[in-house]
DNA sequence: ACCTGAACACCGTTCAAGT
DNA sequence: ACCTGAACACCGTTCAAGT
């Protein structure tokens, strides 16, 4: 026990995180990560102004811990920014699964990033890792020309609505069941790229005869 | 004031449901619901077994309305699956942009489905709006055959993490400021439609120059 | 059958002290 | 400058009563 020397702080966050791992968001408590730094329970205001400024430390450690797992990602893919970018989307889904509690806390509403600078520019980093790389394929011709904050934040909505389907376990039974995350976020990153919309095949000359005509549809149940 | 004769349960929804839309997840209080309803603390305990089985009844209500809605958007094309999908997926995002803390309360972990079936059974039933569509699209020739599950999950995915962005007020300033909901979702749908991989415009016959070749990418930064 | 009142353990936060 | 202890208002929940 080295504290009580100046190096509360971290240990302050240190707790936190613990306990957001080992016991979910209802059990980070201010009082609770001061008993587990082994101080008294006001001892955390001398280092943050309230419980949120806690959580946000918190928050913003795992927006570090995301960047580097994604930037680990792309690395091994340097010459092909598609491989990146889809390298990046799996590394962020299984952040999210794997830290299930930290993510909710990161993207969550517990912690306003106006409040806290630190956190909304560790953030901001990471995403904009997504929408570098997603510039960097348009400028290898891999992703279509074209606004590219536009179709990042379609991407960034993808890959941060499966995170959380995952970590909330909404996603049904028979897609969970049968793929993990990695695999997950791999195909619904290539579903993506490749459009849903019926077409004829990418690498084909298109065909000679009409698209097929629509028949008329039943109607979703009321 | 006429409870105290029996339908003191759903007064206490209605008041759990006020105190969410004016004050927030963290306004939502057993004991604020009860003194609103007019009733003492514990009263809500011959009602509800604990809080969360009363976050469970508030969240099921959402899940009601977003369904109306979602049902109320597709009829309006009964006869094209395709724009009856992308009128629910805008009526999902625009729900969970107005009512944003329900539809928190209503994806998030206050409340685990498997211990509150009605939940579950309102939650999966809104869910298979989507899925339910997704087929009729692919029955019409308007979506690519394959796995309805494989694709619906992705839509899913794209409309959730749409929605939990705009929600917790994520989205960078240059997307939010430049569209609303509904037109983000729109978007946002029209791209998943069509991919964002670099090919050759759909309605045009495919050139019978080969696809642009790749250059050397940059690497996203570190 | 339905509701009340007192009580318990817990929490975030403030304030007056301590060294 | 950094930490403690007592205190306040609030919360979820339990239990013994009341009608």
């Amino acid at each position: 026990m080295a504290y009580h020397h100046g190096n509360l702080r971290p240990a302050l966050v240190e707790a936190a995180t613990a306990l957001l791992d080992e016991r979910g968001p209802l059990g980070v408590t201010l009082r609770g990560a001061a008993r587990r730094a082994g101080v008294s329970q006001t001892a955390p205001y001398r280092h943050f102004p309230d419980k949120g400024a806690l959580l946000a430390a918190v928050a913003e450690g795992g927006f570090q811990r995301l960047g580097t797992a994604m930037t680990r990602a792309a690395r091994a893919h340097p010459a092909d920014p598609l491989r990146a970018l889809e390298a990046m989307a799996i590394a962020l889904v299984r952040f999210a699964a794997r830290h299930g509690a930290h993510y909710r806390l990161m993207c969550g509403p517990a912690v306003r990033g106006r409040d806290h600078p630190g956190l909304r520019r560790a953030a901001v980093a990471a995403w904009e890792l997504l929408t570098t790389t997603v510039t960097d394929c348009q400028r290898a011709g891999q992703i279509r020309p074209g606004d590219a904050a536009g179709l990042a934040f379609v991407l960034w909505s993808l890959v941060h609505g499966l995170s959380t389907l995952l970590v909330d376990e909404q996603l049904p039974p028979v897609v969970r069941q049968a793929w993990g995350p990695g695999e997950l976020a791999k195909h619904a990153t290539e579903v993506l790229l490749q459009g849903v919309a019926a077409r004829a095949p990418r690498t084909a000359p298109a065909p000679l005869s009409p698209r097929r005509r629509r028949r008329p549809a039943r109607r979703p149940r009321t």
